[in-house]
DNA sequence: AAAACTGCATCTCAA
DNA sequence: ATGCAGTTTT
């Protein structure tokens, strides 16, 4: 033994020791929140490099590149005393499941370019939800089935759920026998069709080809198997059946054949924060494991390093009330600390408020706490509102965790659009989306036209277009202004790529310079500068500034690049078949790392702010102080886990995951109303807060305060709130939302809102009305607030009141 | 072909 | 309170 290994052993606790000591055969480490479970994975990686074992022999696989990156740093750290540690990091493969299946795709896509029903070619676009949704309303409407009756959301939902399950369109279409199953399962493959057509991938597909893959190919199989001999996964409890099979695959274990050799596989998890059963996770995965791979060793976890005594008894009461669940018991090394507060608010300002001055005191009675200790966290996303604005009326620093979120922006996907038609020239998707953006009349009518004439050539939208420009066909119905159109948006394209050979003295040297150039030649800039130059509102400035950080982005992504870790550059090729240019390979690098950013990797602890994110998101991070907000029925538990028992024992463990965040200070509320999609209504406490055992928790009821002078800027809704009791009835459900002139209201506005009033709103303040846009039930104005800009209103909504 | 307007449906959670 | 889709207007 070295004495490298052995360092890496001498702080830990016994079983922590057993878990990174266990390096041949399978392991399952159930690890208790709390329990130092990366820690055990990064030293038991260091343990295995200490012990000789080639570092590219090791796979660690997580959830978001957040864990991953994490992961890399601490395994670096570990290894820093070596000076061989840079070799040994570069070798290393820890990375996130669909990063891995995308890797996978590229380097193997030849092996299934034969496949007829679910080949891919190695340039294939992945598709993240917006674009689905977009495909999956143009299949519907080819078909010609009603998005009323069908909505297209909860078609794509069927569709996610038949892939988690490894179940393809012909299999889905097997099992169909009444008439809203036979709708699906058409318009599933035609969906199938239609992406294969753009030669691109939902996310799901991710998982469902690379277990195909692996499944099908010898030769994928075979070379997978003999590169990486010790894999290792992390929250195992969240995987579903399509990872199951390449975990599977990966180790050499058929799972529907006898075992033969144990394999050196890993995983960690904790049924307890098992929360993504609604995409697909099947706990089975970790419960049965022992069953999956005989003679697996298995060690648990319990001590718990993060959570003072009282906030851990509080989560350990919760979670009691599983049924579903193999009681353990959780235990602290971590004595004294305060008892978690639960309050009970008036509706979601207080809330909010409340939540904010709870921080701000923290902070001033512990001096070493700071902003970036401190997190609020939500069930769903449209919780986050009121709190944001709270911290910003306060001049609290604060950050959202949603990574993915200016990459959903719409003048950069407008951008990234162009760039994918470069990088795949079959995505339909994305260049019905660029193809008229700027405006160069091409209207539906002339791109439908092209379309419909090459209907049975199975060419691409973008070679029809190229057809019609040749002058090779000219479909009745396109204008030669059109065909003008068409013609220099093709020409400019290719003036990006040098026609596709990417040579030329015009074609872009490097990554960020081609992104830079598409922004600008597109005429992308152009547009969004001459709006902002009309409208004047600095949200279109934004968007110039956006644009303009793509570019930085497409810059970091070149710094970091690595070609030869490049999967698609190092892939198996047949005799003749050319290598990639280097650029459009690094363009596709770039177009996957974007499209494969979590939520949860916007995080940065270095950051200074408060952190706002939703329970999902806060799975595997830590914070000193928490606030939890919005413990109501119908929002934790979520009104759709309220339909069926197996989700509401889900809903407890995500409560659960929330409690276990927090390492000293714990805030709990729930706000006695809140007005959701406009409309002010009575809540019930959630049902887990009486779960919460009295002696655990210090409780409060703050419902009824009011005329506080905190609350001031409340004072225009007008009173409101008469004494309810807890026995909620139909009749004072109506009093108290007429009472809250809420929906009880007759439509239309209570007085007439004449162009030049003065009004005031009660988050926007002072306004004056510039415009009246239209009458009717939905009569709106357009109001100047003074600070806020411009705002467009529904009158019968609005909480709006004269003030001359 | 593009802009303006209006009725309608609507919010989980997420790679 | 908003965003979308279908419709009407310019």
């Amino acid at each position: 033994m070295t004495d490298l290994a052995d360092t890496l052993l001498r702080d830990l606790t016994e079983p922590q020791a057993q878990a990174v000591r266990h390096t041949e055969g399978p392991l399952l480490i159930l690890a208790a929140a709390g329990s130092g479970k990366t820690r055990v994975i990064t030293r038991r990686i260091a343990y295995l490099i200490a012990l000789g074992i080639p570092p590219w022999q090791i796979l660690a696989l997580t959830f978001t590149n957040k864990a991953a990156a994490e992961m890399r740093e601490r395994v670096h750290h570990l290894l820093s005393g070596r000076d061989d540690a840079e070799r040994l990091r570069r070798g290393l493969t820890i990375t996130t499941f669909h990063a891995l299946c995308a890797r996978l795709l590229r380097r193997y896509a030849p092996l299934m370019e034969g496949a007829p029903r679910w080949g891919i070619r190695g340039d294939y676009t992945i598709y993240d939800t917006d674009d689905q949704t977009a495909l999956m309303k143009r299949v519907m409407s080819d078909l010609q089935i009603s998005t009323t009756n069908f909505p297209p959301r909860s078609m794509l939902g069927a569709v996610s759920n038949a892939k988690n399950e490894l179940k393809d369109a012909e299999a889905f279409a097997r099992e169909a026998h009444d008439f809203h199953a036979r709708t699906v399962a058409k318009v599933f493959e035609k969906y199938e069709k239609a992406l294969r057509a753009a030669n691109a991938v939902d996310f799901d597909d991710l998982l469902l080809l690379t277990a195909r893959l692996l499944r099908e190919s010898a030769e994928a199989r075979a070379e997978v198997q003999a590169r990486w001999r010790y894999l290792m996964i992390d929250e195992y409890q969240d995987t579903n059946r399509a990872q199951f099979v390449i975990a599977a695959q990966l180790c050499g274990v058929d799972p529907d054949a006898p075992p033969g050799t144990p394999p050196n596989v890993c995983v960690v998890g904790d049924p307890d924060q098992s929360i993504y059963g609604w995409r697909g996770a099947d706990i089975k995965n970790i419960l049965d494991f022992e069953e999956h791979y005989p003679a697996a060793r298995v060690i648990a976890l319990g001590q718990n390093f993060r959570s003072t005594a009282p906030i851990l008894a509080a989560a350990d009461g919760l979670i009691r009330h599983n049924k579903q669940r193999k009681h353990k018991d959780l235990f602290t090394s971590r004595s004294g600390g305060r008892k978690p507060e639960v309050v009970l608010c008036r509706d979601e300002h207080h809330e909010a408020r409340l939540a904010v001055d709870w921080l701000r005191r923290l902070l001033e009675e512990h001096p070493e706490l700071a902003w970036k200790d401190c997190a609020i966290f939500y069930r769903n996303n449209a919780l986050s509102r009121v709190a944001e604005d709270t911290l910003r009326a306060s001049g609290i620093p604060y950050v959202i965790a949603r990574g993915t979120a200016f990459y959903q922006r719409e003048e950069i996907k407008d951008a990234l659009a162009y760039l994918r038609v470069v990088a795949n020239p079959a995505d339909d998707v994305s260049l019905r989306r660029i193809i008229n953006k700027p405006a160069r009349k091409i209207g539906d009518a002339s791109l439908d036209a092209v379309e419909g004439a090459a209907v049975g050539t199975g060419l691409p939208l973008l070679a029809a277009i190229r057809r019609v420009c040749a002058g090779a066909v000219r479909p009745e119905g396109v204008s030669g202004v059109a065909i003008g159109g068409m013609q220099r948006f093709v020409e400019t394209l290719d003036r990006w790529t040098g026609a596709g050979s990417f040579m030329g003295s015009e074609v872009s040297g490097s990554l960020s310079e081609l992104v830079d150039r598409v922004i600008k030649e597109s005429g992308l800039e152009a547009m969004y500068k001459s709006a902002a130059a009309k409208s004047g509102a600095d949200a279109e400035e934004n968007r110039l500034d956006n644009l303009a950080e793509l570019v930085t982005s497409a810059k970091d992504f070149e710094a970091e690049y690595d070609p030869t870790a490049d999967a698609a550059q190092a892939a198996p090729r047949e005799a003749g078949a050319p290598a990639p240019p280097p650029l459009l390979a690094m363009l596709r690098g770039f177009l996957e790392s974007v499209a494969l950013v979590a939520d949860a990797d916007a995080i940065d602890p270095a950051s200074g702010a408060v952190t706002l994110m939703t329970l999902h998101a806060a799975k595997g991070l830590e914070f000193r102080c928490v606030a939890m907000i919005g413990l109501e029925e119908g929002l934790l538990p979520s009104m759709r886990a309220l339909e069926a028992d197996p989700n509401a024992e889900e809903e407890r463990r995500l409560c659960f995951v929330g409690i276990t965040r927090a390492m000293e200070h714990l805030l709990i509320t729930s706000a006695k109303y809140r007005a959701s999609r406009g409309l002010r209504e009575r809540t019930i406490p959630s049902r887990f807060l009486s779960e919460l055992p009295k002696d655990t928790i210090e409780i409060s009821d703050q419902s009824d305060a009011f005329g506080d002078d905190t609350f001031d800027d409340d004072r225009h809704e007008g009173p409101r709130y008469e004494p309810v009791d807890n026995v909620d009835t139909a009749g004072r459900m109506a009093r108290a939302r007429a009472a809250a002139g809420g929906p009880g209201r007759p439509a239309g506005p209570a007085q007439p809102f004449p162009v030049g009033c003065a009004v005031r709103h009660p988050q926007f303040g002072v306004g004056k009305v510039v415009a009246l846009l239209s009458s009717g039930s939905n009569a709106r104005a357009q109001i100047q607030f003074r600070g806020v800009g411009t705002k467009t209103l529904v009158l019968q909504y609005a909480r709006l009141e004269r003030v001359d």
